[in-house]
DNA sequence: CGTAACTTTGATTAGTATCAAAAATGGTGG
DNA sequence: CCACCATTTTTGATACTAATCAAAGTTACG
């Protein structure tokens, strides 16, 4: 899968969904320079304790975020899709408290560090937008600190495998029967805090009672409306309600077909 | 326990940690509209679903933000000590995605939102500041994920008593010995994924361990080389080394006293 | 000084982890 | 195109951590 369009068009796309860009905006964006690289599946984009000197985008393919324990334990504590900024989250910190890996053989652009900070200075729409992306991001990782905490592992998987969806189709890198899920089943297991093996059976139960579907790595949800109730999946946390000019209608079709309204929760814990 | 200083300067010492602010700037943070309120525990400063019109900053007391589950189980995804902004994470989001709550009797300051958004152009020093703020909560939800995700039931524990006890000393809202643990041992169980009656022998067993000291709420930490470890506590994902004019001797007490280089982990997880 | 909230303890169960190994898949070079 | 090897997925048997259920102490508070 290699990439043809101009890398900061992706960008571009991508900031839109969040603010309303002008003309001197885009062409900022536009100048912005930057390269851009094919890298191996594990190639480390950012490492923990290291101060990034550019800011990564992924172009095609998919970036995870992820820390090592004392005991050598892995957590993924985010998947990154193709138009996603992987260095906001360390824009403006001195040492990455992270490490970022490529997923799988992907397509990654680099732009200089000062770059975009001085973006943010000049041109103040575009550092709202980013500003915005970094808070979705926060907004996902709250949900993950949720997913691994209190739901089970059934829960957790089905969960995951929501986002996914969901996010895939917004990135419209899906068609709407399915995706190539593209985890293996150890990182999954590293995504929601379990044991691969305990995942396998999951997943198996998960298709077994008809709620996915799968061939390989592409995996299709069958039953939506089943598998939100398992997954405890609510859409709100993705922020995908957000200004976005030209997305309207994905998200009409998504909330239709998809996003029915679960009954609200008036839960109101002791304190 | 009142407030009785400006209750700006709170806010600006805090945002003098990350960057420089000069007199235009403190000047505009001091001229900020606002509202000062004491709130009972409990009281919700910010509610999933709704839009909040307002900035929320914790003067005295704490606040936590959490969410509940579909099965009624509540995870707690942070704990803010006073001076932490509550809601530039949901500064330039349309729908709050959780909940916050004063965690116990807590002075509040109320900003109107478009006060603060009006200032994030006005004036770039003070939204860097305040991107920042918001990058570092970022990390700490990732350190959680990890906390919940891949450490045992006693790391865990021990990690939370660790980050209170550096970040209320960063604060200066605790002494050297110890410090008053605001929670109960539900909120306790809510914030690592884990039941009260298990954090309840938890506690107990690093007490009689000789980690930890334990008079009511007050804790200390007895032995921090050994805790430290149990806990696979490093700080670095407290961002605690930001340009910090005027605080660099406390900064390098800490370093000292607690913050004793840990062994480097080199390990090269396989992808 | 009485009551609600919180902490502590005990006994039992459930959910996941661990250990081990077989089957399936994917990629590579001959 | 096939044989081979590494990786990934699947399965089974057992161990263990943490949850659940229940109730007695303890503390805080009006």
């Amino acid at each position: 899968m290699t990439f043809n369009l101009h890398p900061m068009s992706l960008i571009i796309r991508k900031l839109s969904s969040y603010v309303t860009l002008n003309d001197e905006d885009r062409a900022a964006l536009l100048a912005l320079p930057h390269s851009v690289r094919t890298v191996d599946a594990g190639t480390y984009l950012v490492r923990e304790g290291e101060t990034p000197g550019r800011c990564t985008v992924v172009l095609s393919g998919y970036a995870y975020r992820q820390k090592i324990t004392g005991e050598g334990a892995r957590q993924i504590m985010a998947i990154h899709l193709p138009g996603d900024f992987l260095d906001l989250q360390n824009l403006f910190l001195e040492l990455s408290d992270h490490n970022v890996q490529a997923l799988i053989r992907s397509d990654i652009a680099f732009v200089p560090r000062e770059a975009l900070q001085d973006m943010t200075v000049a041109r103040p729409t575009i550092a709202r937008a980013m500003w915005i992306d970094a808070l979705v991001d926060a907004s996902m990782f709250r949900e993950w600190i949720m997913n691994v905490g209190r739901r089970d592992a059934r829960a957790r998987i089905a969960h995951l495998l929501c986002e996914f969806a969901l996010r895939l189709q917004y990135a419209e890198a899906s068609d709407a029967e399915g995706y190539i899920l593209p985890m293996t089943q150890e990182q999954l297991a590293d995504a929601v805090g379990l044991t691969p093996v305990h995942v396998n059976r999951i997943l198996r139960s998960l298709t077994t009672d008809g709620l996915i579907k799968r061939e390989r790595r592409y995996l299709s949800i069958v039953d939506w409306d089943r598998m939100r109730v398992v997954a405890d999946f609510t859409d709100r946390y993705l922020h995908l309600d957000q200004t976005r000019p030209g997305m309207l209608a994905l998200q009409q079709r998504s909330q239709n077909d998809r996003a029915a309204p679960m009954q609200e929760l008036h839960l109101d814990p002791t304190q």
